[in-house]
DNA sequence: CTAAACAGTGGAGTACGGTCCAAGGTCAAG
DNA sequence: CTTGACCTTGGACCGTACTCCACTGTTTAG
């Protein structure tokens, strides 16, 4: 698939997976005129990537993540350690926002205003 | 407290509380030698301040919540408001991770690669 | 054959969130 | 009265993540 029609899978402008395609964040093969041409694989991985970076994943990250992927073709223990790793990382994400759910929940009624400094 | 002292209960630099002032995120009375005054009170608003910023708030939105805190200054109830609606809004990201951390969850010993389009 | 729709490149510009630096003012200790 | 720690300002610079632009090439439909 080429580019425009990536774009409009996904939501993501033509520019954006471009970028993205410069820093390594979707593979991108080229047709004999040039023409990037993408696998239908990329709209579920750039879903993802929209996903993860969306909850504070940087770019970066998120590469590594594909890189990771890439490297371990196909060893499903290696994924699996790999997805396992990730849900770590998510659930202590959850965690933090967790306790900060509850440091709001604890002034809600109270009416101390977090003893704010605000401008 | 002066910036130093600040800095020091925060740890952040004197320069990233400088920028907060001027963005609005932190409130500074000024002493008659120009030195910048801040409210005991500003240690725990910039923590706060942090926990929402990790968790993915901009800094224009944690303002925007520090501006309503002073212009809700007395109304307990006002103040429960504005609590229970960033409640809210910690919870639909709450949500949004418990989906990715399924998405990956599901992914864990099935080998699959997300269908990753990796470079 | 031409026009429209699509694609490519490089480079500039933007917003956000800092970080660093130079030049200088203030203040307490010795 | 100087030294050193502390503070001030303005402005330059950085990394991240795009976004836009001008100019050029390719393909398809009439």
């Amino acid at each position: 698939m080429r580019i425009g029609e990536l774009a409009a899978r996904t939501g993501l402008s033509k520019d954006t997976i471009r970028f993205y395609e410069k820093n390594g964040l979707v593979a991108g093969e080229r047709l004999a005129n040039g023409y990037r041409d993408f696998a239908p694989e990329a709209v579920s991985w750039l879903h993802y990537v929209r996903t993860a970076q969306a909850l504070g994943f940087s770019l970066a990250e998120i590469a590594r993540t594909g890189e990771q992927l890439r490297d371990a073709p196909d060893s499903a223990a290696a994924l699996s350690k790999l997805f396992e790793e990730k849900i770590r990382v998510v659930d202590a994400r959850m965690a933090e926002l967790a306790a900060l759910r509850e440091e709001l929940d604890a002034r809600v009624g109270s009416g101390c205003p977090l003893r704010a400094a605000a401008p």
